[in-house]
RNA sequence: GCCGGGAUGGCGGAAUUGGUAGACGCACGGGACUCAAAAUCCCGCGGUGGCGACACCAUGAGAGUUCGAUUCUCUCUCCCGGCACCA
């Protein structure tokens, strides 16, 4: 077969796609003994399309897969479907369509989309979380967890749309109201099923020491949500009705504990509830606390409020009684729910007591950490500072931090109220959810017995697929064959739990799964041990902190249950960047707020930005992480089916380094399509037997060709190694323009370079290098070509280039033999013309020679 | 608000450990080829001044350390991600 002498990208792509799929090439097989490498990147939410992010993501796995294979590992890229979600729901209310339908059909779309793509996938290992073969193992977990106490019930707190008597996401809530009703939200406390995370804190912490593969931030991140901190756990004791009551609070500040003026309570707090009886004001407040979203974000940029309870308890060190408030900004999920207030050194309980007129004492003097004397008139930072000594403390008085906190903990302990403490920031996972498109929680509530486990033998606790949501109340309540059973243990009439499982569950041990997904008998078996874990972990940034620490945590929980010999999932993390777009919205008078894409929509040179559809103005949103929710997504079939998959891939990995933001631009995609045609090109003029001879300079040329060559290669090998792919997507196009230079035909050069360079695309552009190795018939298969490595006898120069620093300043360079040392390469750059001239008969200081870089010459 | 990250030409980005700022591309301008266009090839391309050699300015803003700072330290501005029910 000749060789197309036009690049046409489909056709060959086409033609790669069908010789993988039949020689099985990405099926991955255990191989005992043989290095693996399990390359990972996070599952996709079938959502309808793929979208740039996806591209990105899979694209980088790909071509780590790829290379990895290509230096001898055994490698696995599996693939999967985070299948349970809240927008297939938001779909079934838009277009009356089951979740389940539209799940499906979207994940046929997406595997199209992905398969048009060539990624190296192992598709024989596909599964999606909405399987009953996969959920089954969730809910099978679940109850295990159940017996060993690692899931509890307790209340949570939650929104309540009042119009649509629904729970709502937090994602649902916008400005403290339900995004279809507008109506304003309240909280609501219901009783939700808790992993037991905390139990793990410690090891989930301490643990991050073990992932050197991890990139730093994604470790600072999860070390701050564990959120160790040490401190002193009390009490104010109080009276009530003749009963001896304790209000528990925990400090970091033991040291300021004689500021204190006040207690504050967060308005769900029991003695908040209490004070509230009898008091119609402190119980309208608490209500009006109690409106607007959960979400952390709202609670903590909210106005700080308060409000007197009447009550008071009493310090535990002075005895002087101290007042309670009930405070808006005050946690009920974090501490206990109360703290001390020491307005001097506290700048929201300092702020707090301005507005409400509480004294505020001085009782800490950190002369030097900050300027200014002590005055209640502003809040200084100082004022927080631990670098000070304890006043007007009493006993106390001239205690540093820590001597402090120590003397003010044992008095405490002596007195039985408290003691020093560890506290974590990290909750339990609440994984309740009053949705249906998730696994079931396989509970049977019976009026007899109370909660029963559903027996193993009846698992999976099967969701039924042809319920429509409408977006009210909760769609599994509405449907009598699923909700009503008989109890396990009596026999007696009962019902199913209607709530379903957050879906971070599904996601938490997928990766798990890939090892051995035809297992109907066990959740996870032997091969588990080969591939686990991954090697290669890679996903957008957005998930540093809850998916990974959840996954995390689900690993060890396996570990202890004997289902698996693994401490940490992931050995390397890759947190790709966000690709971002233009956000565009409307907001209807309801509150109920609609977005559009970019592409809908025409930005006008005056500005401002309008519908294309009606000419009428949206509002600008600023830029954000393309998303259903948003409906900023681009879709990249368009890309595809205009330049293919290997322009798109490699238009993707030059673009941006893989860890950094992406605001999404198509522009440069022509340069890529530009130099795979350039590649093409010059791959025909090879195979023709190359340029026509011109002998003169030719050896010089020839050197310098290799010298590039060989000095490109060896950079994007390093650059591989640290996963700046888009530097390797440069390299290659230097190698190329190196090699269009070489206008002799020279067929050894020219065969070396083009061999380097096939095999360095292969694994960004697999389809135009697995038909230009076979064509050129320099292998059957590139996968199966050695990885090139760069000749450093091709580095050796005779002579090197110096750059020539006058203070500093570039004036000039110089060459310099090989092996000159520093004396010879002094008295050469002090004899060149542009050093004299800057140097100007002024005194020589010093001279700094950087070897093999420059010299600095200063006067 | 808290935690994490980012900012370099008109644009995407490069600069391995503090050592030539702007590699490689895009866009743009000029030229070649062509009846013409596309494609392709060649040249130019941070700013200011100068015919030019060259000089000065320049890596979000301001300060500091250093012979030398895009890189290290501090302060600030803006943007992005996360904040536990989006996934």
């Amino acid at each position: 077969m000749a060789m197309q002498q036009k690049y046409d990208p489909h056709s060959i792509e086409r033609e790669a796609q069908q010789y993988w799929d039949a020689s099985g090439a990405f099926r991955a097989r255990e191989a005992p003994g043989k290095p693996k490498y399990y390359c990972l990147s996070m599952f996709p939410y079938p959502s309808g399309k793929l979208h740039m992010g996806h591209v990105r993501n899979y694209t980088i796995g790909d071509v780590l897969t790829r290379y990895h294979r290509m230096n001898g590992r055994n490698v696995l890229q599996p693939m999967g479907w985070d299948a349970f979600g809240l927008p297939a729901e938001n779909a079934a209310i838009a277009n009356g369509v089951p979740p389940a339908r539209w799940t499906y059909e979207n994940i046929a779309y997406m595997k199209g989309q992905l398969k048009s793509l060539g990624f190296a996938i192992d598709w024989s290992r596909e599964l999606a979380t909405c399987q009953p073969a996969y959920y089954r193992w969730n809910q099978w977990l679940f109850l295990k967890m159940l017996e060993k106490g690692l899931v509890y019930k307790k209340t949570g707190v939650v929104n309540w749309d009042p119009v649509d008597r629904t729970v709502l996401a937090n994602e649902q809530v916008i400005d403290g109201r339900g995004w279809r009703t507008g109506a304003v939200i309240e909280k609501r406390e219901i009783p939700m099923y808790y992993m037991a995370i905390t139990r793990y804190a410690e090891e989930l912490l301490a643990a991050l020491d073990t992932l050197p593969g991890w990139p730093e931030r994604v470790k600072t991140m999860q070390a701050n949500w564990i959120g160790k901190s040490y401190g002193v756990r009390f009490a104010f004791p109080y009276e009530l009705d003749g009963r001896q009551e304790r209000l528990r609070v925990f400090t970091t500040r033991a040291d300021t504990i004689m500021g204190v003026t006040f207690a504050a309570l967060a308005a769900e707090h029991p003695l908040a509830a209490f004070a509230a009886r009898g008091n119609p004001k402190l119980a309208a407040f608490i209500e009006e606390c109690k409106r607007g979203s959960v979400m952390e974000a709202d609670l903590a940029t909210i106005e700080k409020k308060g409000m007197p309870t009447g009550l008071s308890v009493t310090h535990p060190l002075t005895g002087q009684p101290v007042p309670v408030w009930v405070g808006n900004y005050v946690l009920m999920a974090y501490g206990e729910g109360a703290v001390m207030g020491v307005p001097a050194h506290d700048e929201r309980d300092f702020h707090f007591a301005k507005q409400y007129g509480l004294p505020i004492p001085q009782v800490i003097d950190a002369r030097g950490a900050g300027d200014g004397a002590f005055t209640t008139d502003r809040w200084q930072p100082w004022y927080e500072s631990k670098d000070g000594v304890c006043i007007h403390s009493g006993k106390y008085d001239g205690l540093r931090y820590n001597e402090a906190v120590d003397a003010i903990a044992a008095d405490l302990n002596a007195k039985g109220l408290g003691d020093k403490q560890v506290l974590w920031r990290l909750r339990d996972w609440g994984i309740s959810r009053q949705r249906y498109w998730g696994c079931p929680i396989p509970i049977i509530h019976c009026g007899g017995c109370g909660d029963v486990p559903v027996p193993d033998a009846d698992l999976p606790v099967v969701l039924p697929e042809d319920c429509v949501p409408d977006g009210t109340g909760n769609p599994l309540a509405k449907r009598p064959d699923f909700v009503n059973t008989t109890c396990p243990k009596c026999g007696k009439p009962a019902q199913r739990e209607t709530d379903t499982m957050d879906t971070f569950v599904d996601s938490s041990w997928y990766y798990i799964r890939f090892a051995c997904p035809d297992n109907a008998r066990a959740m996870a078996d032997e091969r588990v041990a080969y591939w686990l874990p991954v090697d290669q972990y890679i996903g957008g940034i957005e998930h540093a902190i809850l998916h990974l620490l959840y996954s995390r945590f689900w690993t060890k929980v396996m570990r202890d249950l004997g289902l698996v010999k693994l401490d940490e999932p992931f050995s390397d993390l890759l947190t790709q960047g966000m690709v971002l777009n233009d956000i565009y919205f409307r907001k209807a008078d309801t509150g109920r707020v609609t977005y559009y894409n970019p592409a809908e929509v025409e930005t006008r040179a005056e500005g401002g930005a309008i519908l294309k559809a009606d000419g009428q103005p949206v509002e600008a949103g600023g830029i954000g992480t393309m998303s259903k929710s948003k409906n900023n997504g681009v879709d990249p079939q368009e890309l595809i089916d205009r330049y293919g998959a290997d322009i798109a891939r490699f238009f993707m990995m030059f673009t941006s380094p893989p860890e950094d933001t992406l605001v999404w631009s198509d522009a440069g995609v022509e340069g890529a399509a530009r130099f795979l045609r350039r590649l093409w090109n010059y791959a025909v003029r090879f195979e023709r037997g190359g340029n026509p001879p011109q002998p003169s300079a030719a050896l010089q040329l020839r050197k310098a060709t290799r010298f590039e060559i060989h000095s490109v290669l060896k950079q994007a090998n390093y650059d591989l190694g640290r996963h700046q792919l888009n530097t390797v997507a440069s390299a290659a196009m230097k190698i190329l323009n190196a090699l269009d230079r070489l206008l002799e035909a020279d067929n050894e050069v020219e065969k070396e370079g083009l061999k380097i360079l096939l095999r360095l695309l292969a694994p960004i552009t697999p389809h135009i290098s697995h038909y230009l190795w076979r064509e050129l018939k320099f292998g059957e298969d590139v996968l199966a070509a050695p990885w090139p490595e760069h000749d450093p006898a091709a580095l050796i120069a005779d002579e090197i280039e110096l750059v020539v620093q006058v203070n500093g300043r570039k004036r000039g360079d110089v060459r310099v033999p090989r092996d000159a040392d520093s004396k010879a390469i002094e008295t050469i750059v002090l004899a060149d013309p542009a050093v004299q001239r800057h140097v100007s008969g002024q005194a020589i200081k010093k001279v700094v020679v950087v070897p093999g870089r420059l010299v600095n010459v200063v006067v």
